[in-house]
DNA sequence: ATGATGCGATGATAAAAGTCATAGTCAGCA
DNA sequence: TGCTGACTATGACTTTTATCATCGCATCAT
C-alpha cells in the first residue's frame, strides 16, 4: 500500500486559509492545533481515511479537492460532499462517536493536515465560538443532505446532473478561462454523484453537448451556457 | 387559523425523558429553561413551524409525534424526519442562522414546549457538555440522512419500502399487541416518507399484505414477519 | 338519506431509467 | 509498433416506476 509523503512545512501560511471553523478558534487554541498537527501529501487516487474504520482526528484540507464517499449496500459508490482548500472533515464520526460512514479520497494530490482528536475535542470543549461554528457547519451540512435527500427522491436524473454540474461549479469553480469546470471527474464519478447509473450520466452529457450547454474535452468539462443548466436543474431554491 | 392550546402543566414531570440533549445541561441551566418555556398543545393536523419562516427559539416535545417536512420544487412533500417524545426540533435552522428548512406538523395531538433562542443558545454556549451533546445530534442526523440519501440514490422503491416500515417501528414502536405499528400515516405520507408515488406504495404494500408480511387494517399497520421485512430491506448496515 | 369528499385500491399505459452488449478512443508501455 | 486496459460512447432491450383513469368505500355535514 502507496502511503501519503509526510512533508515538514511550517503551516503558518496555512492559516489564511484556515476553515471557517478553526478560523473561529482563538489564538491560542490556534497555536495548540499548530504544534500537534502533523501534514501530509496525498497522491490522486490515496485514501485518506476509510469507511468502517475509527477516527483518531479531523483532517484539514491545506490544498487539493476530496471526494467523500460511502459504498452502498451492493458496492456501488455514492459520493456524499466535495471537499477543497480549507474544508475540514473527519468531524462526523468523532462527534458522533462513531466509526467513519464514508471513506475520504483525493481528487488530485492533496495538501492535507492531520489534528489529532484529543487536540481538537480539548478545543471545542474550550471554545465556545469554535463549537459554535462548529455546529453551524453540522447544521449547514444537514441541510444540504436534507435538500438533496428532496431532489433524489423528487427530480428526474436530468435535473439532477445539471444541479450536480452547478454543484461542481460551486465547488471548484472554473479555469482560467471562466468555462471550463477545475476538476477532473469521470463520468462514473459523475454518475455516483448524481446517483445514476454511468450510461444515463453519459447520455444526458451527451444530450447537453448536443444543446450546446457544455463542451466536453476527455474529462475536461465546459460549461457554456450556465444559465441554461440553471434552468435545466429547475431549482426553486 | 386554529391556534394552538397553550397550557401550563408544570414541566418538572417532563424532565424524566428530557432529550438526550436538554438531559446533560446543568441542573442551573435546566431550570432556567424551565423558567422560560412555553408549552402548547398542538391538534393533530396543526403546524409547529412553516418552512421558510423565522426560528425563535427550539421546540421539545413533551408527549405526541410530529412530523418534518420539506416541499420539493414541484410542490410535493418529502418528510425528512419523524420525532417522539423527548426529541427536540428546529435546531437546525437556529444554529445555521437560516430560515426553516421543513415544516413541522403533528401526526396526533402533541404538546410541546417552546425554548426561546435567547434561553437555549445562552445555555448552548455556558455548558459544554451540552454543545456537546448538541453537536453528537446533529452528526447522528447527518449521519442518518447521508445514508439513507445512498439508499434514495440505489435502492429500489420496494427496499426502501420495507425500510421505511421498519424505521417507523424503531421510532414509534408497536401498540400493546406488539405487532400493531403505533402511528396512523396515509398512504401518501408514507410515500413521502419513501420517497415514491402514493400508487407505489399502495401496490406494494399490497403485495407485502399478500405475502403475509404484513396485515392492513384502514391506517393500522401490522408488522407480522418482521424478520421478512427486515431482508426485505436488504439492509447491510 | 344524500351527495360531497377524501382515501385506498387496481388496471392500463407511458415514461424514465437501468442493464447488457459492443465498439471506438486514448494513454501508457513493453 | 502494436498491445493492453480503462474509459467513453451508443444502440437495443428490459425493468422499474410514474401517471392517468376509474371505482369502491368509508365518513361527514347538511
Amino acid at each position: 500500500m502507496k502511503m501519503p509523503v509526510e512533508i515538514h512545512t511550517s503551516c503558518q501560511t496555512c492559516e489564511a486559509r484556515f476553515s471557517t471553523v478553526l478560523g473561529k478558534a482563538k489564538k491560542e487554541h490556534l497555536d495548540e492545533i499548530n504544534m500537534e498537527k502533523v501534514c501530509n501529501i496525498y497522491k490522486k487516487g490515496q485514501t485518506i481515511f476509510h469507511e468502517g474504520s475509527h477516527p483518531f482526528g479531523v483532517y484539514c484540507v491545506h490544498s487539493g479537492k476530496i471526494k467523500l464517499s460511502h459504498l452502498g449496500d451492493d458496492g456501488k459508490e455514492q459520493i456524499i460532499r466535495l471537499l477543497k482548500d480549507g474544508d475540514i472533515t473527519g468531524y462526523r464520526a468523532l462527534l458522533s462517536g462513531d466509526r467513519y460512514g464514508a471513506s475520504a479520497i483525493a481528487l488530485e494530490d492533496t495538501h492535507v493536515c492531520f489534528i489529532p482528536k484529543e487536540v481538537f475535542m480539548s478545543v471545542l470543549k474550550n471554545d465556545a465560538a469554535m463549537a459554535f461554528e462548529m455546529m453551524k457547519l453540522l447544521s449547514d451540512e444537514l441541510h444540504r443532505a436534507e435538500l438533496q435527500l428532496t431532489h433524489l427522491a423528487q427530480k428526474p436524473v436530468r435535473e439532477r446532473l445539471a444541479e450536480t454540474l452547478l454543484f461542481i461549479k460551486e465547488t471548484y469553480g472554473f479555469e482560467e478561462d471562466g468555462v471550463t469546470l477545475n476538476v477532473r471527474f469521470s463520468r462514473e464519478e459523475i454518475a455516483n454523484l448524481v446517483g445514476t447509473a454511468t450510461e444515463s450520466t453519459i447520455r444526458l452529457l451527451s444530450e447537453f453537448k448536443r444543446d450546446g450547454i457544455v463542451e466536453l474535452d476527455g474529462k475536461k468539462i465546459k460549461i457554456l451556457k450556465p444559465a441554461e443548466l440553471l434552468k435545466t436543474a429547475n431549482l426553486q431554491d
